[in-house]
DNA sequence: CGAACCGATTGCAAGATGAAAGCAGTTGTG
DNA sequence: CACAACTGCTTTCATCTTGCAATCGGTTCG
């Protein structure tokens, strides 16, 4: 694991000097929700337009510290499929109460708040559920997961209501 | 509310925005477990030794973003007492996630751990509990809650956890 | 063989961070 | 009533981080 500030051993302390920055937790939510898996993807297909350098160096540190692996896609000599570690995956609570809050409290649009809804209503049985469909498409199976040869139930779910109200707000998009 | 950047309206991206930094969470978890509500405080017994100017600029921030209040205190003149608004008391259960996380994949030392155990195990019920005598020592009478003429008593039970935990490892400290 | 695509890297400017010192006013002490 | 300690900051300056734009060498596809 690269290294970290270790100004103190509070877990909350710790915690941000690993997610406390603006992009790192943006970055494993689109893995995560979106199942972005190689660089373009998250390049390009980032809602925030993360910039390539900050990109690629954000990667790199996730990697170092063991939340994210990196490994070759066999369709595509030059491709890197990226996968979240098991780390990264029990961040999921983290997200659905992260985003539950901010939900409440910030000026969030419904159509990218409303898996957040989802997810904090289906409460600790859908993060569990969630989570081991994580498992199978980024630790069983990296390659199948990256490519949508098996996908999550869950996050079907998820993006299905996501669809239907982008539909219904921005019909045109 | 002061500006933020609003790259989205994604309900992470926004908490991001906010909370996305190696600082906030860190001043609000001081106010919330450690009752900081001055700035001397906040300053000289921050585990993490952050710097006045700092320190500073992220009160003034989080004033800014409707998370914390600040008032006169009637013991000294210049005194200011720092509070926490409603919305950084909402982020108990974030903390609480965030410091379970924290506690299982980062090098954390068990005294500065023992009370995001204590509050993962609690669950929900003691983060409702520790909400309301939060809401009692901020909003409700926050002169009185900087002054200790009231207490959390889910806050004296984590303490004492702390300090038993202290002494046991640390018994010269 | 050229265009599009792949995961990055580089240069540069702007902004954030952090250590240290300092400030003007207030309070407690001898 | 002088004076030291303490109050919440602010300033200065050097360093580190961030973000944009352009670009890179290589691969794949048509």
């Amino acid at each position: 694991m690269q290294d970290i500030e270790r100004r103190s051993g509070c877990p909350i302390n710790l915690a941000m000097e690993v997610l406390g920055d603006r992009w790192s937790l943006v970055v494993i939510r689109d893995m995560m929700f979106g199942n972005r898996r190689h660089f373009r993807e998250l390049l390009t297909r980032s809602e925030e337009g993360i910039a390539s350098n900050i990109l690629a160096a954000r990667l790199k540190r996730l990697v170092a510290l063991g939340l994210v692996t990196k490994r070759e896609d066999p369709s595509h000599s030059q491709k890197a499929i990226y996968s979240l570690a098991e780390p990264a995956i029990q961040l999921v609570p983290v997200l659905a109460v992260l985003g539950a809050w901010g939900r409440r409290h910030l000026p969030v649009s419904e159509e990218l708040s409303i898996r957040a809804q989802l997810l904090e209503e289906g409460g600790e049985p859908m993060w569990s559920a969630f989570m081991d469909d994580l498992r199978r498409l980024h630790l069983e199976d990296p390659v199948a997961g990256a490519n949508g040869a098996i996908v999550s139930p869950v996050l079907a779910d998820l993006t299905k209501a996501y669809e239907a109200v982008r539909a219904r707000t921005a019909p045109a998009g």
